[in-house]
This record gives structure tokens, sequence and C-alpha cells, in this order.
DNA sequence: CGTAACTGACCGCACGTTCAGTCAGCAATG
DNA sequence: CATTGCTGACTGAACGTGCGGTCAGTTACG
């Protein structure tokens, strides 16, 4: 076992642990064992198993921040950026599984204790990054919504909830998927005229949803 | 204590624990203490910890079904149907909140154990009504998808992923956020002729992702 | 030698589950 | 009406287990 390496490796099997059973299910022990370890030795290392689950973050969002730099840098329009960070995520999910995983599975754990402040600061930085995308495609004329924050947040919810059903061995690549993805926002599904007429849709889907009979719990 | 009352109580309140603090972080005994009950009436009830949480999860879908079949019932045309199950799946976070964290957040609980079959019917139930408006959609000349099991995955991660940023108190009402994703994804982003030369965006966005340094852990 | 990685026995604790038993309500019995 | 017996909600003490974390000590590299 190469030393310096073990805080890598922790941290590489650590995240398989939480990705495939949960954060509370994971054990210092079992993971230790797995490395030929003690679990004294991860303590060592990182003071606690919040601390672990602290540093996975932060990696993977690293890796995150690298991959939108870069998409920044060498792609010029809002159009393709975009695209480019539907894709990124969910390739993530296939090629950054471990990590992706247990950033969106365990996300709450991160709302509290002492990790707060400094994860809050790494989302909301990602965040950003596609927010202003949205508001640059706007300036452009090249994009239309009446809230980039909010299509900003339905970017990342079409694209992070596939950690609850996308598989590598499924039917569909991640190529595939980013495509029809891609299209669907890009394009939108009606093929007429658009929706003019959206408003009184809403109104009428919001007042006959209220209107079901055993909606609501008790 | 009106008795036969006492298992709607604990599912109520169970839920709302585990949507606050987690699954596991919810302990059989605070719940118990939180209605003047003891920890063993729970299980005398329930048998065991994971059966509350089966309940709490095919009481919520049952309610959810009623709306879908409402909807289904009142409204005529794919898309005011689409954007009914939109408007729904969002006011779920407020109307239902305890037992809508508890069903997303937990999700993974419910692949395992004992409730897996059930529970996986359930869902599976549940997409197919969405495939099937936008199936009808597509056949009636009103939505154009090349993929409508990934489209609706679209609208599913658009709306769920919503519990991880959606508060009751926030800035925009649930009204408004239905509205503005309803518009997202029937008109689509882009202002101009379409995305004819989508494939090649695509094609140079995965090339590029592909190349991004220090992408990948390790 | 110094330093840092690593060990393994140990602690305290919180949890889900078990179980023998209490008690109120209620229907049938005489 | 009084008695009996049953049912089912509810209790609370006890149990076993597995966990994260501590720490004094050992090893081995530079």
């Amino acid at each position: 076992m190469v030393r310096p390496s073990s805080r890598d490796a922790i941290l590489r099997v650590f995240a398989e642990h939480v990705a495939d059973r949960g954060y509370a299910e994971t054990s210092l022990a079992d993971v230790a064992a797995e490395l030929g370890l003690s679990k004294g030795t991860i303590l060592h290392h990182f003071g606690s198993k919040e601390a672990v689950l602290g540093e996975v973050h932060v990696t993977y969002f690293g890796r995150r921040f690298a991959e939108a730099d870069y998409v920044r840098a060498h792609l010029p329009d809002p159009t393709s950026r975009l695209v480019a960070m539907i894709y990124a995520l969910l390739a993530a999910h296939r090629d950054d599984r471990a990590a992706s995983l247990t950033c969106l599975r365990e996300l709450v754990r991160y709302f509290e204790g002492d990790l707060r402040e400094f994860v809050r600061t790494q989302r909301v930085r990602y965040t950003g990054i596609v927010v202003d995308i949205l508001r640059e495609g706007v300036a452009a004329g090249e994009f239309r919504t009446t809230d980039p924050g909010l299509t900003a947040l339905h970017v990342f919810g079409m694209c992070n909830y596939a950690w609850t059903w996308y598989r590598p061995d499924g039917p569909q690549s991640v190529e595939q998927i980013a495509g029809v993805f891609a299209r669907d926002i890009l394009q939108g599904l009606r093929t007429g005229p658009g929706a003019d007429d959206l408003d009184a849709v809403l109104t009428e889907a919001v007042r006959v949803v209220r209107r079901t009979p055993a909606r609501l719990p008790g």
C-alpha cells in the first residue's frame, strides 16, 4: 500500500459505499476492511466520518468546475455551452459515478453540520455558471425565458435526477440521453405556434388539480 | 387519543421526521414521544420501521393516482394534462410536503428489502401515466419528441428535484414555478428556427467535455 | 532519530426489536 | 344485571448489535 495515496483510495471506496448503500449505512470499518486498513487509519487521515463526506464533495465539485471552465473557454455561444453542461452533468453519472451519487443522494447531509458554509458556496457558484449561460443567451437573442434562475433549476433537475434511473448498462447511451434532453429543452415539445394561451391552460390545470378529492393526507 | 387514528398520526409524524432528518436519523422513540406513545406501540401497529416507510409510500402514491385520474377525467387534451401533472407534482411539495420529501429523498430505500416489488409497481405505473400523455400528444400532432420515455424522465426530474430547493416561504409561488417550467418545456428556450444543427452542436459539446483535463477522479 | 502512517483494543451510546404483561371496551353468557 | 372471556391497543424494561470515535502504542520510511 503506497502510503500517500491512501487518502485517495479511502475517498474512492468511501464514495462507492455511499453511492451503493447510503451514508448512514456506510461503516468506516467496512471501507477500511476493503482497503486492508483499520478503521483508525481513516479517522487518522480525515478526523471524522462527516469530514470524509465533505472531502468527496469538494473534490467532486473541483472536477465539475474544471469542466465548466473548459467548456466556457472552448465553446463560444450560449447554446453550445448549455448543451455541453447538460452533457457534462449526465456524463458525470457514468464517468464519475460514485462521487456523483454521493453528492446527489446525500445532498441534505451537506446542509447541516460543519460542512454547510463551504458546500453551499460551491453549489451556489455552480448554479451561477448555468444561470450566466442562460442570461447571456437571452441577451444575445438566442434564448427566451421568463426566469433564468428557475430555468437553471429546471436544467439541474432534468440532469441530476438521472441518478434515480440512469444505469450505465441501460438501453440508451449518455450521448443519446443528452441529445433528447437538449432537443426537448431547446426546441420545446409543442409543434404548433407555441403557448400563447398558456396562462389560461395553467389556470385551468391549477383549478382541476386543486379540486381533486382525496388529494391531501389526513 | 382516539384509538383507530393512531396509525394515521404515526404515519404523519414519522413522515415529518424523515422529511426533516432522513430515514436513518429518524428514531421510532422520538416519533412515539411526540405523539405521547411508546416505541412499542408503533411496532405493534406496523411491525417494523421499514414497514412504516412503506406505508407512507403507498398512501402518498394513492393520493397522486387520485390526482392523475382526476386530471385525465377533467382535462381533454395532452397539453392541458401535461401542464396539470407538472403543477400537481410541484404542488405536492407544498401541500403534501412530508410524504413528498420522504418518498423522494429516501427513494433508494425502496429498492431494497421487502417493499421493492410493490413500490416498483407503483412507480412504473405513475411514470406510465406521463408517458401516455406524451404519446397521445405526439399522436394528436400537439407534441414532438424523439423518445417519450426519456422526455417523461425529463419532466419528473424537473419537478421532483424541487425537493432540493423549493421552500414554501420562498420568493416564487408553486403556480409561478409551474408556469415557468411549463413554458420552458412546451415552447423551448431557443428563439430561432430551432435546432436543425443540434447534432453538430452536441457532437462538438461531447468532444470538448471529454477533452477536459482533470475531469475524472484519481 | 523523528515523523507520520497505521494499528487494535476499547468505550459509550443509540438504535430497532422482543416480549411478557396491563388495561379498557365489548359481546356473550347465566 | 353481574360475570366471564376475549380482543387489541398499548406499555416499558431488557437485549443485542453495530456504530463512530479515542488513544496508547507500534511500525517503517526519509
